[in-house]
DNA sequence: AACCCATCTGACCATTTGGTCAAGTTTTAT
DNA sequence: ATAAAACTTGACCAAATGGTCAGATGGGTT
């Protein structure tokens, strides 16, 4: 019997790469705006400038993109959590925690729509990932600052609430851009509104976990 | 000359008035989960049980339902930021509102994120309502906070983004419900889960507010 | 009973969409 | 230089989708 055929780890061309990273720019564009099910192959071919065919070449449906857009960015975007140590400061680690995740809604606002459209429509996509990785940090971080308070470092509250606090409160900014501009006048992509926005939010969780 | 054709406006028929109630409740259920560009008409003529054709004799596009349903129920989202009054005690005032959204969550999810998947996407369809009746609504109120704080009544914080902290974190537990459940094994509609909620909102924003 | 108008639907149409294919062009390794 | 491999695309296809239409059905009024 012949031997089985099997994946070539083949390393990537040059040409590859560069088509690859240009089709998953093109794609957290789309799919950040419109959703899985809004969003259209020919879209995504278009702004990432190239033909329909030669997308499908680098990846089999659009399904596969989605996919694979997701779990590129799903480490970077829980990088702000694992920064938060058991270590430091109990306060000055949340802080850090909040001002991270604020830099992340002005910075990477498309990365925020996209898992928030994910999320919103149910997570049909990404729901293993939500009980596995995200579950599993999310939990352990819960830990630490309940420990915190339990120690009388920070003042006690419900320690899974308060992670959904400074989710929902950080990218509100991004994921809602549209209302916070027409309010506001401005996003947080403005430096001074930014800092507005940083000081209320330090505020908020400063006063409820300061000792 | 004859006179003008004119629109007439026909009381509506017992039949009419179901079936248009008919089509936008089942236009809420599809429109809340997949959003506009993810929604199809037939999903909705399947959801209402009626014939396509029948559908569109009531509604002449998926447009029309749907710009009908976002202004049918806006009114009644924004009632709890109307019965903010200048009168009562000002954070017993804010507790309210909390308490108003925490509960809309709980029993309007649908509609809630009926309104984020249009506003996540760019507010492309209700931008002028955004920008007139809800900016209106929001100026006038956090004038009413402003003075408050004016008065030394509540500590001072940015009224606007005090609101839009009450909007992120009453909405999160209907827009992301699904990574609520998943962390917390269970979401805003369990009653002991929901008084969790409120305890711990209603504590955080007393502790940032309170003098 | 007979009429009228509201209600309803199967069949249909044009466009959009996800995806394929055969045939061309460019790169790369020798 | 040249052949193999990698890359690219116009043309195409089947299914899904928004919407139309002609005609059937039904309910209410006289």
């Amino acid at each position: 019997m012949a031997t089985t055929e099997v994946e070539k780890p083949q390393r990537k061309t040059r040409i590859q790469r560069a088509n690859e990273q240009k089709i998953l720019e093109a794609a957290l564009e789309v799919f950040s705006q419109h959703g899985f099910r809004g969003s259209t192959i020919d879209q995504i071919s278009e702004e990432a400038g190239m033909s329909k065919p030669n997308l499908l070449y680098y990846f089999k449906s659009k399904q596969d993109i989605h996919e694979t857009l997701l779990s590129r960015l799903l480490d970077s975007w829980l990088d702000p959590m694992r920064e938060l140590s058991a270590d430091g400061d109990p306060l000055e680690e949340i802080l850090n925690y909040v001002r991270r995740k604020i830099e992340m809604a002005r910075d990477y606002p498309r990365e925020s729509r996209l898992f928030a459209n994910e999320i919103i429509q149910g997570a049909p996509r990404i729901k293993p990932i939500l009980g596995g990785e995200i579950n599993d940090l999310l939990n352990s971080k819960a830990a630490i600052i309940a420990n915190w308070m339990e120690e009388g470092k920070l003042k006690k509250v419900d320690p899974k609430h308060l992670i959904f606090s400074i989710w929902a409160t950080t990218q509100h900014y991004s994921d809602f851009e549209e209302q916070v501009r027409v309010v506001l006048g401005r996003g947080i992509d403005d430096p001074a509104e930014f800092e507005n926005t940083k000081a209320y939010l330090e505020n908020m969780f400063t006063s409820m976990l300061k000792v």
